[in-house]
DNA sequence: GTCATAGTTATCGTATACGATTTCGTACTC
DNA sequence: GAGTACGAAATCGTATACGATAACTATGAC
């Protein structure tokens, strides 16, 4: 990840408020009230509001000037275009990592996918989604650019911020969704070219968006 | 922009800071002692710091803990990552924008282009480098994706950053980037389909990061 | 009953202060 | 002369305190 656990106590406060953000605690709209948070981690206001700049930083929260700052996330505008811009990073970011994935790795995504078939059939979304994220963590591991690799886990987290309290299991996606990981692991073994990877890779998030977009009649952005 | 110029100190010191690494004041490697800063903007350390946080998030700073700040920059291989990474955004951005491109934007481009050829003519680098982004920048006033924009303005500031003290002009590049420039126009004026576009405006960029490496002999990285 | 206004409260924004940590220089030893 | 240990200076990290701003509430006029 790109932060350090602890250390200071305004990484601590960071860890600590994105945490509850991430899982669910702090829901989209939750009002992050400086002097509270900081009396519940035991730490004075200033780290904490270092703590919640960094995380306005990376679009978790809202902050606004002389009123305070909330949990970002709900809109299905912000959804979407964070589905869209994170469609274009993995897409990159699988392109980029392909040629450097060896065997091993592909098995150990395998054996990622084959977990994931398996929360199907028990109906386990929340295990199902963690997974989904290891499963590109193994393709992402040797990503050679770094910058692109961040962007990958912003994208995540705010997903994750979206998702703990709106997001709504599309029917039948997630089954695509596995199929989709198998085809992309045969491209990757088979060598195929960048652009293919890439593209296989970008419609893969595409897929979802567009599987959530029929579902609410949202306009449709998806330009490929 | 995405931040307000003035208001809160904090944004202030924000701005100052950030003008004096994008204009070269600060150079990479230069120490960034808050309470000098403070000082020479007249406000109290906390807001500098929450500056100095803010531009450590978007890259511009390196901040060690119990050590202090400094400006990131001139690393060769971090040039390399934000023009990979930009190309990438870049690309995606144009052919998200190029729909919603009118012909009386297309003009001002074009305006644009023919004022950088002027300045190939009397060699004024820093007002082509000034132009670029001005033709970039109409390209993408309707972009469509805020986060996406988002993306290429921090690149953008990171190249500045790390262009004012290093960068060294790559001789006939920039006469190819105008000609490219126009192509790329033509291409949106003829709806050209729309990964033709963003293949173009990615190379666009990708080749100028490959005539940097061919004067550098770093190791090649473009995958396109 | 509704709207405007003044006063109160909650919360933020920043200054100051001090303890903690690192860095640098100096003296001492081998 | 090189290396190590100790001490001083510089700088960061955080707590506390207080002024500034906005949200809320109650009171009064129409």
């Amino acid at each position: 990840m790109t932060e350090t656990a602890v250390g200071s106590k305004s990484e601590q406060a960071y860890a600590a408020v994105k945490a509850r953000i991430v899982e669910g605690t702090y829901t989209p709209g939750y009002r992050l009230v400086l002097a509270k948070i900081a009396e519940d981690l035991g730490v004075s206001v200033v780290p904490v509001r270092e703590a919640i700049r960094r995380l306005e930083a990376e679009g978790l929260v809202k902050f606004e000037r002389n009123v305070g700052a909330t949990v970002s996330g709900i809109d299905p505008t912000e959804y979407l275009y964070t589905m869209q811009t994170l469609s274009i990073i993995e897409g990159a970011a699988t392109a980029l990592s392909a040629p450097l994935i060896d065997s091993v790795a592909i098995a150990r995504a395998r054996a990622v996918n084959a977990e994931m078939r398996d929360c199907l059939e028990h109906f386990d979304p929340v295990r199902f989604t963690a997974l989904n994220q290891d499963f590109h963590s193994v393709l992402f591991e040797h990503c050679p650019n770094p910058h692109i690799l961040d962007l990958v886990h912003r994208g995540w987290n705010r997903l994750a911020s979206i998702r703990a309290s709106t997001f709504r299991f599309v029917p039948g996606r997630a089954q695509e969704s596995v199929k989709e990981h198998e085809a992309l692991l045969q491209l990757i073994e088979s060598n195929a070219d960048a652009d293919t990877i890439e593209q296989a890779a970008r419609r893969h998030r595409s897929a979802t968006l567009d599987a959530y977009l029929a579902q609410t009649n949202a306009g449709s952005l998806s330009a490929h």
